[in-house]
DNA sequence: ACCTGACCTGAATCACACC
DNA sequence: AGGTGTGATTCAGGTCAGG
């Protein structure tokens, strides 16, 4: 396999574009000037580019999944689960040492003011950020990327895995890294960036499929996640290196913003189907570049927020306008009725009889002058607070 | 074995309780009946604890790399690349040995079926999650604190640092855990929670003082994520561990939450002060605290016994709610469907050529007004009559 | 044109009691 | 202790067909 990979290569170069190898940058193949895609393995790649010559890497390694079996949904569809040769590994060590190979490689080719990303999951991003900082990286911020609609926890055995990790490092301590504060700040309604971010999944048109309409790539990451990470930490003009360039949603991206880049795949039809979509992006009016705001938080407030924050306190007594019902508070934010637990809206329509119900109308507590007033008002006090109207 | 927790104190230990060590659980200090706070290094302390006691274990370790001296030598640590700079390396062994020396100690004093939480940084986190796994640890999920009110960066070098990571790991990977799932979904919209959670810092009247107003503990926890902690992952009466119990937040919650707590702590004014603080905390009423019984621990109910009982007649055809499929009741409990003989489940199944199904809410029977009612309804009446809901 | 509802899908470490 | 059978479990958002 891996000879198929740079089996075309002339002896002591192995690396080689796709296409037009030109010796000077070149962009026959409408990726943009000076910049490139090259086949082969990661770290052999690395190794032959000439060290110093990038200004930032962008890197979505294999996360190490580790599953154990598949899993259905309640509706008893099958879960098209990241079983792919390239996520397997025998041992946490393993695992490691390929860490390390390509975090050492990738160091190497850095500037000396040039800064890494990293993005992983709970799986792999603990092994990735103890090697980064082993080998002298200097970590920045670590970021999260809040799915906005993630897959859900079928078997309800474990919170929603809702995001993943990114880590920003650079090259070292002393590094005087590229951060474009203001512009950042500009837009995002004049407050700083925070180190969490809300984004979609890449669904929809964005998504790449291949000739039946699957999707072509299994963790093609949204391009809007790729937008902030150059937007925030790079320039126009900057080298942008992804050394596990899949789908080239880094490639798009960087042509787009009006970045080089250098993309390693060691798939072909990877490399390929990248090379294609590229190829069709315009890059932006260079007066456009720095404009995004950060996605408005999801309105819906949580009764045990309330609860958390005192503003209801676990073992009230909650009623109707009318006082015929009655349920307990629960420290969770679930309600007791007798033997029954549930949401205020589930207990709130089982008293009654009801198919439904909203509790936050339904239930009222007493105020301090023996009245009732619905839980709903408390609700709009924690929307205050959270700048949501 | 309740009594070995407290019995192991000795003179010449360097292990005591802050007040009243006595053999038998005991309230004299207004903890909480089988609470204690125990002075002295944490992972003597560890030692000294019987193995398998602890139902869940919640950490704040500290980062601060000049607590270091007083760490234990490293023991198992990497020996890696040979360009690493020296210093930084031996201050990063230095941490993880210690990380691993409290973890260890922390996983023999946890039951077979517990688990372990650890919050932390990007400077600890990689670190502490790494040591996690490499001793056998199962994460389960890792979970961001996003914090309402973060500092914000002050000089505009980085995105304001405003989440902390949890990890929540199982003792090992066929651990049994505790998931409180059904509770945490009510209290949250009736949607399951995700893994971000926003909850405000600790301060105003929360956050403890010292006698000149100053801020008593330099980390103090938001009584919020605590609880969630808690109930998301214990039950009321569990045993809750501290290694690094501060200014004494896990076992003010503990005790507001019905759990018991063991606190360890070296400082003798933090241990005091959280000593002061915890007497001053009112457990919930009970009757917000009861555990409930979920559909998964409801008693298991035989279809055979509803025909038994005369609720379903053997010969009786059943259909799923659209009319679809059909299959007659055998007397002895099964579903015959054509030539096919087998359980509600597996005859579901069968039909409708799925992998899995649950008889119970697929299968219906005509009511007395021609109306489909699923069977699951006649499950419910004999739970009723057993006394369980 | 617009709405409704069925259907599909996403980096996932997703049982457990009983014999 | 290993094999077997029961039976609990999903959210946001997109596409697409049909009215």
């Amino acid at each position: 396999m891996r000879s198929s990979l740079n089996g075309t290569a002339r002896s002591g170069d192995r690396v080689r574009a796709v296409r037009s190898p030109s010796l000077v940058p070149s962009d026959s193949a409408g990726l943009g000037f000076g910049s490139r895609i090259v086949l082969g393995d990661c770290i052999q790649v690395l190794d032959a580019l000439p060290p110093a010559s990038v200004d930032l890497i962008f890197a979505d390694p294999p996360y190490n999944l580790q599953l154990q079996r598949a899993l259905h949904r309640p509706d008893d569809s099958l879960v098209d689960a990241v079983d792919d040769d390239w996520d397997q590994f025998e041992s946490f060590a393993a695992y490691d040492a390929f860490t390390r190979a390509w975090l050492k490689a990738a160091k190497r080719v850095l500037k000396p003011d040039g800064a890494l990303w990293v993005i992983g999951s709970y799986h792999n991003i603990f092994r990735v950020g103890t090697a980064l900082q082993d080998l002298g990286f200097w970590v920045l911020n670590d970021v999260i990327w809040r799915k906005a609609n993630p897959m859900p926890n079928f078997r309800g055995r474990r919170f929603t895995n809702a995001h993943e990790t990114l880590i920003w490092a650079s090259r070292d301590a002393k590094a005087r890294y590229t951060f474009n504060y203001e512009a950042l700040k500009a837009g995002n309604e004049d407050v700083q960036v925070r180190s969490d971010w809300f984004i979609p999944l890449c669904t929809g048109d964005e998504r790449l499929k291949d000739g039946a309409g699957r999707k072509l790539h299994p963790t093609q990451k949204p391009e809007a996640l790729i937008a902030r990470v150059l937007l925030s930490s790079s320039k126009t003009g900057d080298v942008i290196l992804d050394p596990f360039f899949g789908s080239g949603t880094t490639g798009a991206v960087a042509k787009r913003l009006g970045r080089r880049f250098i993309g390693i795949e060691r798939d072909p039809a990877y490399a390929a189907a990248a090379e294609a979509r590229i190829a069709l992006i315009d890059p932006l009016p260079e007066a456009s570049l720095a404009n995004f705001t950060t996605a408005r938080e999801a309105p819906r407030v949580a009764f045990s927020s309330l609860v958390e924050r005192g503003l209801v306190t676990a073992g009230t007594v909650l009623t109707d306008d009318k006082r015929r019902y009655v349920a307990t508070v629960r420290p969770d934010g679930s309600l007791m009725s007798g033997p029954q637990v549930g949401s205020i809206h589930k207990i709130g329509a089982l008293v009654q009889g009801a198919q439904a119900c909203n509790g936050w109308t339904f239930w009222h507590v007493n105020d301090n002058n023996g009245r009732l007033s619905p839980i709903d008002a408390l609700r709009a006090r924690i929307r205050e607070e959270m700048g949501v109207l």
